[in-house]
This record gives C-alpha cells, sequence and structure tokens, in this order.
DNA sequence: TAGATTGTTAATCGATTAACAATC
DNA sequence: TAGATTGTTAATCGATTAACAATC
C-alpha cells in the first residue's frame, strides 16, 4: 500500500461504494474480478476503477483482474475499518436507537461503547443492550476511554456545544445528524454531516427538474 | 428564472447549504447580503456563489448584492419545496420514526400522508400523528392519493422489491435508507441514497488519512 | 505462447477561480 | 456622482476518460 496523499473528496467517497459492491461479490462466492465487469456492475468506467485502487497501491494483476477478498481486505485497510475506533452517541431518540439498533458502529468496525441523553425520562433506560447515560458524564467518560468518534443525534441547538465539550476531551471525529453547521472546532476535530434535510431536497430538485425535461 | 438546463451534480448538492444559510440569516433579521460576506460565512468563493446562482438566474443587483427573503423564495422554487409533493415512508422502524418525529418532511415543504409497516407487532399503532398501516396496502394507497415520493426506512432485502411495487403504483422518487442499491426502475423513477455507513466510512478514512499526515 | 487486463501516461472534459466591464 | 457588487467571460485547475505498453 502506498503513502495516499491528498487523495481528491471524489476518490474518497467513491472508496465505501466499492468496498460495499466487493463484499456483495465475496458473499456471492466470487473469487475475482475485472475492472470491465465492477464497472459495468457500478455504472462507472473501469478507467475510474484503476485510476481511484491505483491511488493507494496496485492491487490487480495483468491479465487477471483483482482478488476479491485481497482487495476487500486493502480497501478496509484504506477505509480504517480495521483500525479499532471507539465511539459514542450523544442523542438517544429515535435516530441514535437507529444508530444502535441497526448495528451501523459494528459493522464498519467501530467499537460503541455507550449512549447518552439528557433527558430524565430516558437517562437509565435501556437502548438495545446499552444503558442510556447522563450527557453531564459524557465529557468524562470520552477521557477515560479515549473516546475517538461521536455520533451527535442532538437538537441543532444543543450540537454546537456539545461538540465543543467533547472536542476539548479528545474526540477527533463527529458525526453530526443534527440541521446545521459547527464552527471549527479548537482541538481541530473532524465534523463530517449528514443533512437529512439536504439529502430530501436533492431528491426534490431532481424531481422538479426532471418535469420540465421530460 | 432562467430555464435551467443540466446544472451539474455539485451545484445541485450546494443549493440546500444555500437555502440553510439564507433561512439562518432570514431569522437573524438580516436582509440583504453579499457574494462576499457570504463566500466567508460558508467557506467557499464568492465566484461559485455567483457562478451558481447565474445558473438559474440574475437573482443580485449590482452595488447592493442579494436579497435574502426574494433569493431564499427562489431557491425554495428552485428546490421544489414549493411543488407541493406528496410522500409516504415504508418502514415504521427506529429511522421511519426519526422522519416522523422530527418533522423532515414538512420541513421540506413536503406532505406527509401515511406511513407503513409489514410486522403485525406495528400496524395500527400510532406513530407521530399517524396510524401505522399495512404495507400490503401501500401501493393502492399511492396509485389512490398519487404519492410522489416514498422514503424506504427497510431492510436491504427488502428494498427492491417495495421499490419497483410502488414504482408500478405512481411513485416517481425514493429515497432510500437501506444498504445496498436499487436497479433501474421499469418507469425511470428517481432513486437517491441516504447510506449511513457509507458515510461513516468516510469519516474513518478522514481520521486514518488524518494521523498519517499530521 | 497468446490473450487478457492491469498500471500509467496523455488527452479531454468539466468545474472552479479570477478578472473586469456593466450598472445599481 | 462615486463606491460597491453583480453577471459573465476568460484562465486555471482538477478530475475523468482514453489509449497503450507492460506483464501476468
Amino acid at each position: 500500500m502506498k503513502e495516499p496523499r491528498d487523495i481528491s473528496l471524489a476518490v474518497i467517497n467513491r472508496l465505501p461504494r466499492y468496498y460495499r459492491f466487493l463484499s456483495d461479490l465475496l458473499r456471492h462466492g466470487r473469487e475475482r474480478i475485472s475492472s470491465k465487469e465492477l464497472s459495468e456492475r457500478m455504472g462507472i468506467t473501469a478507467s475510474q476503477i484503476r485510476q481511484d485502487l491505483n491511488n493507494f497501491g496496485g492491487f490487480g494483476q495483468q491479465g487477471y483482474g483483482y482478488n476479491i477478498p485481497m482487495l476487500r481486505d486493502e480497501l478496509a485497510d484504506i477505509l480504517g475499518l480495521t483500525a479499532s475506533y471507539k465511539a459514542i452517541i450523544i442523542g438517544a431518540g429515535n435516530l441514535g436507537s437507529a444508530l444502535v439498533n441497526y448495528n451501523i458502529f459494528s459493522r464498519t468496525g467501530i467499537e460503541l461503547l455507550a449512549v447518552f441523553d439528557i433527558s430524565p425520562d430516558i437517562i437509565g433506560s435501556d437502548l438495545g443492550g446499552f444503558v442510556v447515560r447522563h450527557a453531564e458524564s459524557a465529557e468524562a467518560f470520552c477521557r477515560e476511554h479515549r473516546v475517538d468518534i461521536a455520533a451527535l443525534t442532538v437538537p441543532r441547538s444543543e450540537a454546537t456545544s456539545v461538540a465543543e465539550k467533547l472536542d476539548e476531551a479528545g474526540v477527533h471525529g463527529f458525526w453530526n445528524f443534527s440541521n446545521g453547521e459547527i464552527p471549527p472546532l479548537k482541538n481541530g476535530a473532524l465534523v463530517h454531516n449528514v443533512h437529512l434535510i439536504d439529502s430530501l431536497m436533492t431528491l426534490c430538485y431532481k424531481l422538479v427538474s426532471e418535469k420540465k425535461d421530460g
């Protein structure tokens, strides 16, 4: 594996999709695949696939193609799925519950350690095997357990203050589900947004523009 | 408003963010803004903002800038937020519940008509004011009410068959939350994916690559 | 060996940025 | 009017695609 420097965001955003397709092929018992066949399945060009992968190394073999289990493992490494990251969830509402119950973290190789909320009605109750803890204790928890990632499934009004506290407590990646954006954090923690409303608006745009253009 | 043809996906994906920032400015009582100030707030170039907006029309005024309420309304139109779309949700689990309880649809100008599920445990129960209906009845419901959009918060194994049925029933936009992808549909309905796992993997990649590069 | 398919360089295409005349 | 800021054209930059020699 090469030392990848300055990979473009366009490439990075395609990596999980490659990983998903390779996982599916593996599940179906496939052993090898050419960039050509993969390109047809994914609806992109074979050139792009080879260019993308060669940012990280030469994982294929002339005349053969790519070995699926091997390439999948390489992608897992590249994506950091083998980095044993530790995560918590702040906000045990419907979205936080979804992340727990659909095993989103474990399916990404991340260990979910705890779930926090601010509401007295929920604190102490069980959520998919986790006892919901008081949000006030999250900061100390992160310091003690060296938490890497925090999912913010809290209202927009609370997201920034929570992120600032946990940034101080050593969390270096935030997965933000709240509407609105979190300003740059002191310790430089990353913020990765899931803007559901933006996503739905994009769908609306496509529907409207399709109607016009036919 | 111009007749926009072949707007690039890069531009489209930025539109909801413009809309969000303008809404925030409006909430703070701001009346006008220049592309320069907006560019500083959003962390992009003023050139890009002007180029993006001018795909759709000349909404600004030399020497003045942009009128915020006016530009926001234009963007609402462009994004289809005023198109009175009708939607349903298939899958009343945690994710479906989140979409209902956080008012994701109404905040996008879309009317949520009904929620469906397959589980006898949930059918008939209340979810944020909606009585959960049997998923079998979704097809007929869509025909009768001319549903435009269906959110698919069902397991991956069911997503494709549900989409195929509802495509036949006239639904022309799917908001797919299931892992995995839905193949092209007969009637050409659009599929817009929210791949939470892909999103989390992207965050992981950034964390890993940051650690390396410093 | 002959055929297949990669890795990689070069060509093309598209998106972003810069510059500035137009004009409010 | 003078200053500010747009809309738009031109220049730059980056990403995608095509082509092909290398090689399994």
